[in-house]
Formats: C-alpha cells, structure tokens, sequence
DNA sequence: ACACAATAGACAACCTGATTGACTATGTTG
DNA sequence: CAACATAGTCAATCAGGTTGTCTATTGTGT
C-alpha cells in the first residue's frame, strides 16, 4: 500500500505519547500531594535510588557536572524530597538521600504509571500493549540509565 | 500472566526511542552537510514552514513568547537557515522565511525519517509497525502541532 | 478625519539551569 | 609522608527563557 505513515509521525507521536503519559502522571501526583514535583524530578530521583547517591556519582547517572547535580539536589532538598548527610566513612562524601515524602512521591509515581499502563491496556487490548512494548525494546538500547536528557534537546 | 512490563518503563522506552530516531537524524544530516543543526531547529523550521511566518506567529505556534521565538529566529539566522524581510503589506510584520539552505535540511530530514522509519519497518516487521503507529495515534491528541516542549520536561 | 486601541517587533533587566575553572578538605597510594 | 585523586563548594559565565517597556505601524469607531 502507498498508504503509509511518513516517516516524520513515528518521533512526533512517540514524543507526545511520552509527554501524554508523563502529564497525567503529574496530574494525579498533584492531586495525591504533590503539586511541586516536577518531570525532571522523578528522573534524578529515580537516579538517587533507595540507597542513596553523592552529588558525583548523580552527575555521572545524570550526564551533568556535578556542579549541576549539586544545584538540582539543593532545589530537591529545598521542596523536601531529599536530605544529605555526611558519610561516615568518608567525610568529604555527602549522601543524597531520599526524604519518606521523596520515597513516597516515588512509590506513588510508580502505581500511577502501572494505572496507566492499565488504561493503555484497556484502550488498545493487552496483546498489542505488549507488541508494543517489545517493539519497543527493539528499537532502544538495552540499558535503559544514563538518560542525560537536561537540556539535550532545547540547545540550540 | 503476572510476567507484564512494569508501568514506568513505557514512558522510558518511548523517550529512548524518540532519542534514537532524533540522534540518528542529526548524525545523518551532520554527514549530509548539516553539521550545525540541532534537534529543535527542526521543529522551529517545521514550525515555519515553506510560506513563512513572523515571531509572533512563531511564538504562538511553539507555546513561547515572542521575544524567545525572535531569539530563537535570530539564531537560525545566524547560522543561514532563515532570512527575514519585511512584509511589503504591513510594514511592522517581519517575515521569517526558510533559505534555500533551510529548505534543503528540511527536505533532507523528511527523507532521513522516511528510511529510518523503513529501517525500523525491516526490523519489527511493516505489519507491526503500522501496528505500532496505529497505537500510538490512539493514544495521543490528534492534532499533533503545539509542541511547546522548550523547557517543559527541564524546569524545576 | 482623527483619536484611540491593538499589534509587531526591539531592547533591557532578570531568572534558572547549565557550564568551566579554581579552591579546600579529605582519602589513597607509592 | 609526599604525591596524587576525589568530593564538594564558590564564583563567573553562558544560553534560553520570562516580563515589562517602548516605538512604529495598522485597524476601528465615532
């Protein structure tokens, strides 16, 4: 068939498939207590883990100076997500750690997208949900981290 | 099955692949002549398109204020792919229109994205792409345009 | 016809989130 | 223990965005 999608769809809806799903997922964050989190929060959040992270290695999983990581874990602290605390058993090492309203911002994002997923599911059948999914897979690199997103693409 | 993806790795596959599809285009068009051109000049100049704009128009177009799409035009301009003129109807209407240099990184992308999308048809199958595409246009807002995404998934 | 409102664009000041460079304090190692 | 490496902070700078203000032009109502 000369009926096919041109080429330029495929990034456009995948970009707005992505951005669909991360607004209702800040929507519902708002409406479950917490109105200030932003998208990129969950990501270095995510970055930081249950074990903590230190303002390096956050700059390493995030692909920024750790300058800026610094900076993001001050505005993260300031909204009370995280706290940090100097390692005892370094003492120039400060550990980033996830705040319980942080844990469950996380815990919260993570039933919500599940939810999500679900309603994908109900809209366009489990088995092509799933299609969809491995085709993804194939397409992407298999190790998901290191998304240094900040900034990738507004720079002109 | 208890065997289904979890909620939070649809989004991140979707961005992945959004990455992948808008790095291998840039490498591309690096190749083809278009080293200087960065992911969001595309969709500005999309944004332009072949008739030509003004910076209001663009401002709205992009979901920015007018001041930032002059910017943005003038750093499109500094690097050739666009020209302004001043509309001979309504002299306080400067038309930003696409060079012929502009015009040719357009084209090019519309023909990289069709044999990316090809590359991926080879890959998954056209079936289940087409599978895919279909899904994905379910699931996102029909009218694609109105991407305002400069600074919203960064802004903390 | 003319006063007044609306629009397009430019300029300035400021904000945020990033960068690099320099510096201090602490660990690690030959 | 001297030399080097690492963690974090401070300071200056940059880029891209914002609002506010201003001028020049166009559109409109009486």
């Amino acid at each position: 068939m000369s009926s096919d999608a041109p080429g330029f769809e495929l990034p456009l809806r995948l970009l707005l498939a992505f951005r669909a799903l991360i607004d209702e997922l800040h929507a519902e964050l708002s409406r479950q207590g917490h109105p200030d989190i932003r998208p990129m929060h969950g990501f270095v959040m995510q970055a930081i883990g249950p074990g903590g992270t230190t303002a390096v290695e956050l700059g390493r999983a995030l692909g920024v100076s750790k300058q800026a990581a610094g900076k993001t874990v001050e505005s993260l602290e300031r909204v009370g997500y995280v706290e940090r605390a100097t390692d005892p058993h370094d003492s120039r090492r400060k550990i980033v750690r996830l705040t319980p309203y942080g844990m469950d911002a996380l815990h919260r994002s993570a039933r919500i997208f599940d939810d999500l997923r679900a309603r994908w599911a109900a809209e366009l059948g489990v088995e092509r949900l799933r299609a969809l999914e491995a085709d993804l897979r194939k397409v992407t690199p298999a190790n998901p981290w290191r998304l240094d997103t900040p900034g990738w693409f507004t720079s002109l």
